[in-house]
RNA sequence: GGCGCGGUAGCCAAGUGGUAAGGCCGGGCUCUGCAAAAGCCCCAUGCGUCGGUUCAAUUCCGACCCGCGCCUCCA
């Protein structure tokens, strides 16, 4: 059986395959606006991705993930702008950041990340043939617009009735909508190609119909023809970006190549709620992920909670569920430590690729994989995991060998990693010492002075975990 | 107005035409000088409301109530 996954356009689950024709599967996603830190529901999306495709992988299709990144819009040039900085320089600090966020999520690097700045050329080329084709027009000022009413199809991905098709009167910041103040035929027409403003400073770059830059919705169609083709099979992103912008990809790229077809398969992933409430800076629930991390949270905790709500569905992102997130971690964590020797494993090859590879067989875990494979199903499969992990009877060492490689391919798929060393705070010199004391007061069973030792501890802010041969210290 | 989503235990969250996965919290027990940790056990006769179809519905159909998203920059 192959992987299935919903297809927003069709609104069906569909198999997700290679076509014969083609080496790879080929996937495209919209990046990040790199203009400020990533939060972390632009990385539910992202991870959710990478899941998708580490579980292609995990089933054996070759993937061609693309992800590009969003370094020339509104947001980059004023920000850079703000910062004093050129551009290049503001964006650079902002994606490196992004990368760093990335990896510490697990996030595996996609085969292309496309810089929108770098393929202007190919913008400028497919609204030229756009224009050549009788899909767009350019302005008085010297903007290019794309001709909505020239694309007859336009809104099939969201199934949009073209001659329904409402514009506000103004938009949710209170601004009118009027075409005529944009120059624009219809209030429908978006911008392929903005003229050059003063308040964009030396950010502009030629073009048949002079100085200026691309309209966002073009970046993508141009990266995504340049490094996959005018069809290919898989694309994704927020789903808040449906309308207008996968609308408007579609559009561009079938009317600049005739070709239709764009993407095979569309896949949205919900927005997140924080805290039961929607996500905004005015909230001040827009964390970051370094917000969380300097709350006490890895990154990898993060990345469960994350993951924990299936794709489709909107999922509540709350400080509990991260705890909720570690504290299932541990669980399985200890589990693993208990199989780990029956199976003959160590850590280290728990941890390490080979072992993956050892064996075919998923074990007991085979129907978490199959759930996996059934519409990225993540919480059916992490509760189909806890099923197995709370069966009474100890497996035989083949069952565990079986179990302990079934279990570490399913975790890479869903690139959560277990026993990251996590950093202890230092134990400070008078809190070492009241626990050698209030141990050595417990072997020699002067229990007063032990409970009196251990309440000290506590006034420190430490407490005192025994074990039969020795104790730990723990920050409380 | 158009398009769409959801309502399952204290919280989070799967799932199914045949009588409710899992995680967290909570409770009990074992262990333990105490405390903790760990292990074991328990924890929805119920899946928004009301009808319908059915031998059987939380699962299908209809109506209704409630909450939410998008149509406007946004993962």
């Amino acid at each position: 059986m192959p992987v299935f996954l919903h297809d927003t356009m069709s609104r069906e689950l569909r198999p997700l395959l290679t076509k014969p024709d083609k080496a790879s599967f080929g996937m495209y996603c919209c990046g990040p606006t790199v203009y400020g830190p990533a939060h972390i529901g632009n990385f539910r999306t992202f991870i959710l991705q990478d899941v998708l495709r580490r579980t292609l992988e995990a089933f054996g299709i070759k993937v061609k993930h693309v992800r590009n990144i969003t370094d020339v819009d509104d947001k980059t040039i004023r920000g850079a702008l703000a910062a004093g900085q050129s551009l290049a320089t503001f964006t650079q600090g902002w994606t490196d950041k992004f990368h760093k966020d990335c990896t510490a999520l697990g996030l595996l690097p996609p085969h292309v990340e496309p810089s929108a700045v770098v393929h202007i050329p190919q913008q400028v080329a497919m609204i030229e043939a756009l224009i050549k084709r009788g899909h767009a027009y350019v302005a008085k000022d010297g903007s290019v617009y794309f001709k909505v009413c020239s694309c007859s199809d336009y809104g099939k991905l969201s199934h949009l009735d073209r001659s329904k098709l409402q514009t506000q009167d103004t938009n949710s910041a209170g601004q009118a909508n009027d075409a005529d103040e944009y120059d624009r035929e219809s209030a429908n027409d978006f911008a392929l190609w903005k003229a050059y403003k003063p308040e964009d400073g030396e950010n502009f770059w030629p073009s048949p119909w002079g100085k200026g830059r691309p309209g966002w919705h073009i970046e993508c169609s141009a990266m995504s023809l340049e490094h996959l083709g005018a069809t290919f099979d898989l694309h994704g992103g927020g789903f808040d970006l449906c309308v207008p912008h996968h609308e408007n990809e579609i559009a561009q790229t079938e009317c600049a190549t005739g070709i239709k077809g764009f993407a095979a398969h569309w896949f949205h992933s919900a927005h997140l709620l924080v805290e039961g409430d929607k996500m905004s800076k005015s909230k001040g629930n827009l964390y970051t992920l370094e917000q969380l991390i300097e709350k006490g949270f890895t990154p990898n905790e993060v990345r469960y909670a994350l993951i924990s709500g299936h794709y489709r569905t909107s999922l509540n992102f709350t400080l509990h569920g991260v705890e909720n997130a570690r504290s299932a971690i541990a669980k399985l964590e200890r589990w693993v430590d208990r199989i780990l020797p029956v199976a003959g494993f160590s850590r280290a090859e728990f941890i390490a690729p080979q072992v993956h590879e050892i064996q075919t067989t998923w074990g007991r875990f085979a129907p978490a994989w199959e759930i996996l494979q059934n519409d990225l199903n993540i919480p059916g499969c992490l509760g189909q995991i806890f099923t197995v992990v709370g069966e009474r009877e100890d497996p035989t060492p083949a069952q565990s060998r079986q179990d302990v490689c079934g279990l570490a391919k399913l975790l890479q798929a869903l690139g959560l990693v277990l026993f990251v060393p996590k950093a202890e705070a230092a134990i400070p010199v008078e809190v070492v010492e009241l626990g050698a004391r209030r141990w050595a007061a417990k072997q020699a069973k002067d229990f007063a002075a032990a409970d009196q030792l251990r309440k000290d501890l506590s006034a420190l802010g430490w407490t005192m975990l025994d074990r039969k041969d020795g104790y730990d210290l723990k920050k409380a």
